[in-house]
DNA sequence: GAGTTTGAAACT
DNA sequence: CAGTTTCAAACTC
């Protein structure tokens, strides 16, 4: 059996071709006879760097009759996972508690003939992050009436692709899709036998390196049989279980992979691998797949990971659709030449399952409140590695979730959705110019075709009901795995730091928040919590807010991208991209766009009597008391913090004297410990009157006072004593 | 908290 | 492009 045609090595890079590390202990690449070849092709020209696709391997642990997940793109009608109904995905994770182990992958032997071709060698071993998550693909339980053993894994001719998977270093898995091409001299055909339907697959492993470049994997090829039937010594101990990954672009497809159980048995706790037993039977409800972009069918049941498809040369819009999990299906969609990524969000049904039923965003709809647990939040952006605009290796979370949402990586911090809503034609060829965390929403009465522009941010701020009603809808529904993937901490992020992002609140009341006066506005995002009137900066007045943008985008082009930017050759790193206009603050206050981003003016500002700049005395002096503020601020709560900690030890050691004694006086507290804390705050409060330049006669009195407060405390400490003393004894 | 000041955004 | 108005945040009291 061929399993690597040429064309589908030269496509891959080196990393990916390399498979010294996986040079058969059993089959020699040079043995076609006794083992899958690998084909010696010349290096892949993909360029793994800018349009890896990356797929998060996220086939949630499955019972056997739940659907698999498929992954398609919008153009692709061979590459789904799941077409076949006896198909199963089985889901493989390795991992390694450290961080990066090595992995060894050996090719497995193939009954089917092999083709004369070799995989290129593997210039170093190859390491497996933890956590790493592979997805076999199309492999199915053949019965035992096939002449082989219950639990033989089948893999379908059909669809067979390489997928090159890799991790992060944060271990977020990247996926290189390779173009189905290949697969079709790959596999076996019509033997009439059990092998006929065993096709061979292409055993990929991945690697991970310390850089962001996707790591790619080794190449193996082996039947699905051997594989499972553990047909060798080799493939018992390595090939316990398998994992089915979805790619899918617009010209790519799957993938078959294959890890030791070795490493499975070191995943990290923290993130268990979801697998399914080989030989596991699996229903695979097939998957329809429509031709439109629109109308990717995706199981809801199974998150399978985002993935990102490398495009094809000339693509017209959307450069990438990433099909996502859950009904309605997400699927993210890069514009070429955009820093955003878009998702876009596609139903199974059309018109009443549209978010917007049960999304209502206003800033004062208190319904909102309990959606941020289960939205993806900012953080899922955050934990995106900045990337060059459109074409960077994109690293996905994996989401053990079926989330409605998707992270989206961006050069910024921001992300950017994209949801199903009233087709806006006049704004999708300025996509590239939406605001920052645009989000395309559903329109209401809106068809599956067509953005909504939302902030990001509005990921945190839909209602958790409107994707528990999608899901539903299709009867799935997980909150619950929603809520708790959003406490995955992100990129060192946890969900905590990142879930809301703070943020003033607006106070507008004329501008509907639909103007760039409106803060929220201006940061691409929707209010939320805002003390607006008249608030059309929401969901439900999509149209209104989709007409703002785009006349603020006629107005100025880039009024949504950040006014601070880097500066010109020689000058501050950053600077505002206008400059600032002040005329009366002397740009030392808030009222000046520069002082607030704590930057100091630059040549093109065009303020009058202008006090920003470096050798300024009077930015000097401020930036002084700024600073001394601060310091002042962090050793006063020291200091009573330390007080307070030492009256409460104190009372602790001294409850059973009270009790005893029948009570003391509050002196008898004022121990060593206490009265340095006290002289702690005097000493603070001494300062602080120095440094604000107070009369001797008011910094005495001040200090007078702090020694009052600290007296009181003491006091009030003691009678607590006192209180908690006679009421517990 | 109310009123004032300020400068960016919007408008003409 | 310049001048004016509108607006909401920053600031003061």
């Amino acid at each position: 059996m061929d399993v690597v045609s040429p064309d589908l090595n030269s496509i891959l890079p080196d990393e990916i071709m390399d498979t010294e590390a996986i040079a058969m202990e059993e089959d020699p690449p040079n043995e076609p006879s006794s083992s899958s070849t690998l084909s010696e092709t010349e290096p892949a020209q993909v360029p793994m760097e800018t349009e890896v696709p990356e797929i998060v391997g996220l086939c949630p642990a499955t019972t056997p009759t739940q659907k698999t997940q498929a992954l398609t793109t919008s153009t692709t009608t061979d590459s789904t996972l799941c077409s076949n109904s006896s198909g199963t995905q089985l889901l493989v994770t390795s991992s390694s508690s450290s961080g990066l182990k090595p992995l060894t992958t050996s090719t497995t032997q193939s009954s089917s003939p092999v083709v004369g071709q070799t995989l290129p060698k593997l210039s170093a071993p190859i390491t497996l992050p933890a956590n790493h998550q592979l997805i076999l693909n199309k492999v199915a339980v053949s019965p035992a009436a096939d002449g082989k053993p219950p639990g033989t894994a089948v893999l379908k001719q059909e669809g067979q692709k390489l997928l090159v998977t890799g991790l992060s270093k944060t271990g977020q898995p990247l996926v290189l899709a390779l173009p189905h091409t290949w697969s079709k001299p790959a596999t076996s055909q019509g033997t009439g036998d059990g092998k006929a339907q065993t096709t061979q697959f292409k055993v990929v492993t991945a690697g991970a390196r310390t850089d962001l470049k996707p790591v790619i994997g080794v190449q193996a090829v082996s039947s699905a049989s051997q594989l499972l039937g553990s047909s060798t010594p080799l493939q018992a101990q390595q090939l316990k279980t398998l994992i089915c990954v979805g790619v899918f672009g617009l010209k790519y497809s799957f993938f078959f992979l294959s890890l030791s159980g070795r490493v499975l048995s070191q995943t990290t706790p923290s993130t268990p691998p979801r697998s399914i037993a080989v030989g596991e039977s699996v229903s695979t409800v097939p998957q329809s797949i429509s031709s439109s972009s629109s109308k990717v069918a995706i199981s809801p049941l199974k998150s399978p990971s985002k993935t990102v498809a490398v495009g094809g040369v000339g693509q017209p819009q959307f450069k990438t659709i990433i099909p996502l999990a859950t009904q309605p299906n997400v699927q993210q969609i890069q514009v070429p030449g955009s820093r955003f990524h878009y998702v876009r969000l596609v139903t199974a049904t059309t018109g009443g399952n549209t978010p917007q039923t049960a999304s209502p965003s206003t800033n004062t709809n208190p319904a909102i409140q309990p959606a941020k647990p289960m939205m993806m939040n900012t953080a899922a952006v955050r934990m995106s590695v900045p990337i060059v605009p459109a074409q960077t290796v994109k690293q996905v979370v994996p989401k053990p979730m079926t989330s409605a949402t998707q992270v989206v990586t961006t050069s910024q911090t921001q992300q950017r959705l994209i949801m199903p809503a009233t087709p806006l034609p006049q704004i999708q060829p300025n996509l590239t110019n939406l605001p920052p965390g645009t989000v395309l929403a559903p329109a209401p009465g809106a068809g599956s075709m067509g953005y909504a522009v939302l902030p990001a941010q509005y990921v945190t701020q839909l209602p958790q009901s409107a994707f528990v009603t999608l899901a539903s809808s299709s009867g799935f529904s997980t909150p619950t795995s929603i809520q708790t993937q959003a406490r995955l901490p992100l990129n060192g992020l946890s969900a905590s730091d990142t879930t809301s992002r703070p943020r003033k609140p607006c106070n507008c009341t004329k501008s509907q928040c639909l103007k760039l006066y409106c803060d929220c506005f201006a940061n691409g995002e929707f209010c939320n919590n805002c003390n607006c009137v008249n608030c059309f900066n929401n969901l439900d007045h999509e149209s209104e807010r989709l007409k703002a943008i785009k006349a603020c985008l006629d107005r100025n082009p880039v009024a949504f991208k950040p006014k601070i930017g880097k500066g010109k050759e020689g000058e501050s790193d950053r600077r505002h991209s206008k400059g600032c206009n002040c005329k009366k603050s002397g740009c030392l206050k808030n009222y000046c766009e520069c002082y607030e981003a704590k930057i100091m003016c630059s040549s093109i500002c065009k303020c009058v009597g202008c006090k920003n700049f470096e050798e300024s005395p009077e930015r000097k002096t401020l930036m002084h008391l700024a600073d001394a503020a601060e310091v002042r601020v962090q050793q006063q709560t020291a200091a009573k913090t330390k007080l307070s900690s030492q009256i409460s030890d104190l009372l602790t050691r001294t409850t059973p004297a009270i009790t005893s004694g029948g009570g003391k006086l509050p002196y008898t507290f004022v121990t060593k410990e206490v009265a340095e804390a006290t002289c702690d705050c005097l000493l603070e409060q001494a300062e602080k009157a120095e440094l604000t330049n107070q009369p001797q006669a008011l910094a005495e009195r001040l200090i007078l006072e702090e020694f009052g407060r600290c007296l009181r405390r003491i006091i009030s400490f003691a009678s607590k004593a006192k209180t908690d003393c006679s009421i517990n004894c």
